[in-house]
DNA sequence: ACTGAGATATTCT
DNA sequence: GAATATCTCAGTC
């Protein structure tokens, strides 16, 4: 296995998950899944900073079985249920550091066809959100949960990587704004990506937002 | 195109 | 019983 094309362990070494975040954006969430490849490029993720980060599931500490995954190694799937949606994170830190990344959004790039089979909708509809695109893969269950992401049958693949043009750091999605950490620019968008979650066609750009 | 309410599952107080 | 890292639909513009 060559280490040029998969995102494994050596891709969050001793990087602060902010900047994993980032480093994420252009890269190609891969499934291969029962139907064959399904995935995309990703253009949303978001950054959760663990102990001290109050929109944090690992917020001061917390630890039981439901979060436990983010206490395990770089690497380690975080799949969860919110309400009837499965999110997908991906833990970024050594043992004992609750960080992690949350994929919130990806422009199809491999099985469009079998995305819209899965979702029933059409366009952004698609993928333009955290439990969208986990419908769209065709994760409805936990299995994979608590699983080293080289020990799945996913696979952030460097091979078709594109580049923002601009990256912006906004405010997360969901997370109490009163909180202390809850203005914090932790959510990070390719800027002009019409997949962006609750995006506004008149912020789409033609390119998508990336470079040429 | 955009907004706001209701539904949904699981965890923690 | 309350809170939550969400989605969808119906109403309005």
């Amino acid at each position: 296995m060559t280490t040029t094309s998969f995102a494994t362990a050596s891709f969050f070494d001793g990087r602060p998950t902010t900047e994993i975040a980032q480093a994420l954006l252009g890269t190609t969430l891969l499934y291969r899944s029962n139907h064959g490849l399904i995935g995309g490029l990703i253009v949303e993720t978001e950054a959760y900073l663990g102990t001290h980060d109050t929109a944090a599931h690992a917020y001061k500490g917390r630890r039981s079985k439901f979060t436990e995954p983010l206490y395990r190694a770089a690497g380690t799937l975080y799949i969860y249920q919110l309400r009837a949606n499965l999110l997908f994170d991906i833990v970024t830190q050594p043992l004992n550091v609750p960080e992690g990344v949350l994929i919130r959004a990806i422009e199809p790039t491999y099985a469009l066809d079998q995305m819209l089979t899965n979702r029933g909708k059409s366009g952004v509809q698609v993928t333009n959100g955290p439990g969208k695109l986990a419908q769209a893969l065709g994760i409805h269950d936990q299995t994979y949960n608590l699983v080293s992401i080289d020990d799945s049958p996913f696979e952030i693949s460097l091979k078709d990587v594109r580049h923002p043009r601009q990256i912006k750091a906004v405010p997360r999605v969901g997370v109490n704004p009163d909180a202390a950490s809850g203005q914090l620019p932790l959510r990070f968008i390719v800027a002009g990506n019409p997949y962006i979650s609750d995006s506004r066609k008149r912020d789409w750009q033609s390119d998508h937002g990336w470079q040429a």
